[in-house]
DNA sequence: GGTATGATTTAGGCATTCCTAAAACCAGCC
DNA sequence: GGCTGGTTTTAGGAATGCCTAAATCATACC
């Protein structure tokens, strides 16, 4: 069943879904809710309806996961959403903080015949503006990163993969610092109990709160420092 | 009250009622419920709520006219439809006869800032790849064009202006026929009785039938031929 | 002037997707 | 092992926008 017999709803459904899963394992309604900002108990309504459609196993009070034939759709929309948030920024010059939200009304409408011309325009890129991979036609997609800014020690240095989008507030935050996909950060200083992190960003330090800093994917720690 | 706040329906509806306003001038409820593919009665439905909104004119029976706040909406949405119809045919090479289909997705989705963007990129046109005038930021367009190809008489010569996108049949057979805007004609004969004309295009001659010419807009006659 | 015919509107319904309020469930704690 | 607090589901309802079938209207013709 093609992408495009699902409503807009079923399609963010499936998304969010998605998404919630590569961090959280099974999806409990509460946490798609508030994903999704709707009420908990519509989001049980449609849950329900997603498992008519094999799209997701449920299991009452026990949250939900994808079948392959939902994941199949969610990486479908994931494509559509990575590919445009790459053309709005190259192609249209959208800021790189803005394009998400653009992405989430195009991404719904992009046919199959303009995916594959957006693709080719672009040079068939292999990751969205904020660093996250576009899965590819076939519906893989490589891992995520594991690695968090957090993790790392004092001294340690390592190259930004990707920045998280989920919060836009978060992402104008991590715009203005710098903190974007191919940028070296070196951590200068890590607080105690939970506090925040000086990281060195072209030679000017930064604090961060560890737990923003949770939010950016690293990859590639290019130096252990003091470990 | 901006584009955005209104249904994609809602846009649909003004849209369409304006095109037909041109041709037409009062318009039907049969013909709009034809040229949506809604059912009448779902249309005498969506056209109260239209008056209600005071987007249009509503007298029982009489069919409807937008009002002032009405047609800027209309234009609104016309313009997001031509400036993406120019944007796909030239931006990403979709063919010149399936963009329309496409244009009728992408304008519901369109901000005022992605609007801008294209427009820019695209050096701010004033018409779409099939002709028509794009309607300008201002809210204004320039009036249609009334000549039509089935007007001329036998040995005139003109450039085609413009062609009908209502019907994607016809479209494709515009296409196949090379008759797009920017090209000329000339009219080689002329059947009587309403029969089909005989033109020239390209040292090429093809009959067209006369209500198919009544489709198409022509401008700038170039030579009277016999007249 | 009555009447047939087509255009239009009303009446009653259906599907989608959301909501609030209330009931049911589950798990951890005393 | 029962209680309690948070989670989840059920129940009942609202808005949108579409449909068919049945009534009503407008008009053109005899």
């Amino acid at each position: 069943m093609p992408l495009s017999e699902h409503t807009e709803s079923v399609q963010d459904y499936l998304k969010t879904i998605f998404d919630i899963q590569r961090e959280h394992g099974r999806v409990a309604t509460t946490v798609l809710a508030e994903r999704l900002g709707n009420s908990p108990a519509s989001v049980t309504g449609m849950i329900k309806k997603l498992a008519a459609l094999n799209l997701v196993e449920y299991e009452p009070y026990q949250g939900v996961v994808l079948t392959p034939a939902g994941e199949k759709i969610a990486l479908e929309v994931i494509r559509h959403h990575r590919l445009i948030e790459r053309y709005l920024a190259e192609a249209l010059g959208v800021p790189w903080d803005q394009v998400h939200a653009e992405a989430e009304k195009w991404e719904h409408v992009l046919s199959e015949d303009l995916e594959d011309r957006i693709d080719a325009v672009l040079g068939y890129p292999t990751t969205d503006p904020h660093g996250a991979p576009i899965p590819r036609r076939d519906g893989t997609m490589p891992p995520p990163h594991t690695t968090r800014l957090s993790d790392l020690q004092t001294g340690q240095s390592a190259t930004i993969a990707e920045v998280s989008d989920h919060d836009p507030a978060m992402l104008r935050y991590f715009a203005e610092l710098g903190l974007r996909p191919g940028v070296d950060v070196t951590v200068v200083a890590v607080a105690p109990f939970g506090g925040p992190l000086t990281v060195r960003l072209d030679d000017v330090e930064h604090a961060v709160g560890r737990e923003v800093a949770g939010y950016v994917a690293v990859c590639d720690v290019t130096s252990a420092g003091e470990e």
